[in-house]
DNA sequence: CTCCTTCCCTAACAAGTGTTTGGTAGGTTA
DNA sequence: TAACCTACCAAACACTTGTTAGGGAAGGAG
């Protein structure tokens, strides 16, 4: 036995297998001929790959590394995939087709703008508990990325997020649940970035579950902190 | 005239001329010898490269970057820096030691839980508006630099944080000033993170005011955006 | 004038980078 | 058995990276 000892899939979760085809960016460039690597293994080494660059960032992940967590050498992934910056790709493209999934069925679930607030922060600590890797990376490199012409639909991603988020702010706003001496775009900022900035912190498995994190989130940006009555 | 042109300092505001010397982690190693860079030659290259540091992320950096936006060559940097890391550190290092002059400021003056938070909260918002390309540079990389021997003062700077932060929100629970049922801990975390992670969003001279920003800021986390009596 | 200091340039180095090419072990199919 | 396909290795390629060494121009001091 030549091989190096193959290391299984790091966090293969049961019940993962989506058949959500990610829209990747790539023109289909006529390079590779014939050679079809399993789809299976591809989302393994996705696994390991994104897990290294959420520890170390994109730009301090060498091919070698990934490589090298995966048991194999540097010129071996590129029997899977085109290029390093295609495996960014494809981990930020599949991660937020999961989240809009999730977010428009939230969306069109037609629920007041409290209810929706509610749904869609639980909806979001749910998607870092599934996809904290990626998510750690999109929080740390999409600011730099979405020039990128390549990663243009990180922005449209930002704008549409945007355009949900102060949608319901405003409309709980016009409702009279929301208070309205706020300054809604801060409040979105604010809201949107505690939210994603979780990812740094959270782990899978620790003692709070996605939903009790939400709740407590929630009951803080709803309710406040301070006891007793409000302060004008 | 063979020289090219010198920009001008990028961001040199005026009255920034503390005399505070950042302690460097540099154990002084005898290499350069007789040579002498001006200090204010040095603090205004210092704010270029950190301006290029938070646009960029500290690793897709390169010091011939650092030296175009400066207007020379890269290896001219290495007249006033030993490294990239040194300026990375100088950089951090003058930033905390700032942050914590105004940090402890605060907590020496005997206030009470909330009116300490409001403290922080506006004192790091100005922290912000004063040295926003280093906080977003601390924000993006100190989490794998902290492993890192040189930047361990990073993670001490957190833990000293974390003291402060978690002691105060542990008082006002004590005092009957803040809500008992929310897990402190991660009260903490929300805060701090949505704080800093305004550096992100934040330039200075815009719309609001540090001062604005964290009335807004507070109000929303100390009262809730939620109107009406609370939910329990 | 000469000496000295400050500040930068030119030109290179060695290490590390992403990527390509050709080969090959092992399993599956015919 | 022979042909074929998947998945990897071994070795190199071209390029970029941080860094260094030596030199020289400008300006002030003596």
């Amino acid at each position: 036995m030549r091989r190096r000892p193959r290391p299984g899939p790091v966090a293969g979760r049961a019940g993962d297998d989506n058949g959500g085809v990610p829209k990747s960016n790539a023109p289909d460039s006529g390079k590779k001929k014939t050679m079809t690597p399993s789809p299976e293994r591809r989302r393994e080494l996705l696994g390991v790959a994104a897990e290294v660059f959420a520890a170390q960032g994109y730009n301090a992940t060498t091919v070698r590394k990934i490589a090298d967590a995966a048991g194999m050498l540097a010129g071996s992934l590129y029997y899977h995939f085109d290029s390093k910056e295609s495996m960014l790709d494809e981990i930020l493209a599949t991660f937020l087709d999961e989240l809009w999934a999730g977010y428009d069925a939230v969306l069109a679930a037609g629920l007041g703008p409290r209810e929706t607030i509610e749904a869609l922060v639980t909806e979001s600590f749910r998607e870092i508990d599934r996809h904290h890797a990626a998510v750690a990376i999109y929080q740390k490199e999409s600011r730099h990325l979405s020039v990128q012409p390549r990663f243009t639909y990180l922005a449209d991603s930002q704008r549409k997020f945007e355009k949900a988020w102060l949608g319901t702010l405003e409309r709980g706003v016009a409702d009279g649940v929301f208070r309205a001496d706020l300054d809604i775009r801060l409040t979105y900022r604010f809201v949107r970035d505690t939210v994603w900035v979780a990812a740094s912190w959270y782990r899978p498995g620790g003692l709070h579950s996605p939903e009790e994190i939400a709740r407590q989130y929630l009951s803080m940006v709803l309710d406040g902190i301070a006891l007793g009555e409000r302060t004008p």
